[in-house]
DNA sequence: ATAGTGGGTTTCATTTTGGAACTTGTCAAA
DNA sequence: TTTGACAAGTTCCAAAATGAAACCCACTAT
């Protein structure tokens, strides 16, 4: 299977995965939600070419992750800002960067502390239900196959 | 960069991307999470060739997300289990799927259904902060470097 | 006139991936 | 007893993606 035929699967992480599921892009988002906008910020700060960072950034623009708006004309630049749709990826960032501050920390800590500015204590995320509110891990869902599960993927289930 | 000074990087989210910052590797723990244990029945699901799976199923055990289990001997046979580590992922999965449902579904609504074990209802994952419980956003965090954040690492805030 | 900046594109060698066939140990059926 | 199947890989090769570096274009500042 390739990149694209990805985004076919009647599977919600496939087709997230298909937009965003490549190391370069996650950067570029994180880097999106740390303010930055600019082709030259990214590349410095990411480390990547400027090839994979143009195409990328076209990748991300076309899935509508990411607006080109002009800060200036004469000559015309463009930066990159975040969507609804990128914002809404607001807790894929925060659940990797999660993550890594509990499970791939060295012994001095995490290398970014967070702060919530609502109540100005040092945080973690935690996925709560949006019905209940209580706090959700791995045994506590229940996942039902809706009316877009199609049936040629049914089998799947049996694998 | 290279995949593997990524892990070197002094940002939690680099260091989570090495271990976990491929499609394959994404698709094969939302697997994991649904009760896929053989080496088979990933390949027939995911559809991956069996070459990189060998290889991301090698890469996870080695960076403690899974583990290798005996299920019979003669022919000596292992399943790929969670490990804490791994079970700790269940946010990434699970913000990656609730993105998935609400941005790029079909007319025909969300692949799956998922609804919480503890109060019944069809839900969706919400972050809040673990402090005051109130649901965080793109703007209500304030990320400040710790003292593991690397004095060479301070310039690129600059960029 | 020269250098610098911002945002790319082109070229080409190196890596990674996809596809398919082959391996090893064991059991079960014809 | 040959044949086939299963599980979990490994090997081989062609095709695609990536990394590094150079090049391009429209401006601006010195």
């Amino acid at each position: 299977m390739r990149w694209e035929e990805l985004g076919d699967q009647p599977c919600s992480m496939s087709r997230t995965l298909a937009v965003v599921g490549d190391r370069w892009t996650l950067l570029i988002l994180r880097d999106c939600f740390l303010g930055v906008r600019r082709f030259d910020a990214f590349e410095r700060r990411i480390g990547l070419t400027r090839h994979l960072l143009a195409d990328r950034l076209k990748k991300l623009v076309e899935h509508e992750v990411l607006v080109k708006v002009p800060y200036q004309q004469k000559p015309l630049r463009e930066e990159y800002r975040l969507t609804d749709k990128g914002l809404a990826l607001h807790p894929v960032i925060l659940s990797l960067v999660s993550w890594g501050d509990t499970w791939m920390a060295d012994e001095r800590g995490a290398p970014i502390e967070h702060y919530h500015k609502g109540c100005g204590q040092r945080m973690k995320p935690v996925m709560v239900c949006s019905e209940c509110a209580e706090p959700v891990g791995p045994r506590d869902i229940d996942a039902r196959p809706g009316p877009a599960f199609g049936e040629e993927a049914e089998k799947l289930l049996a694998g």
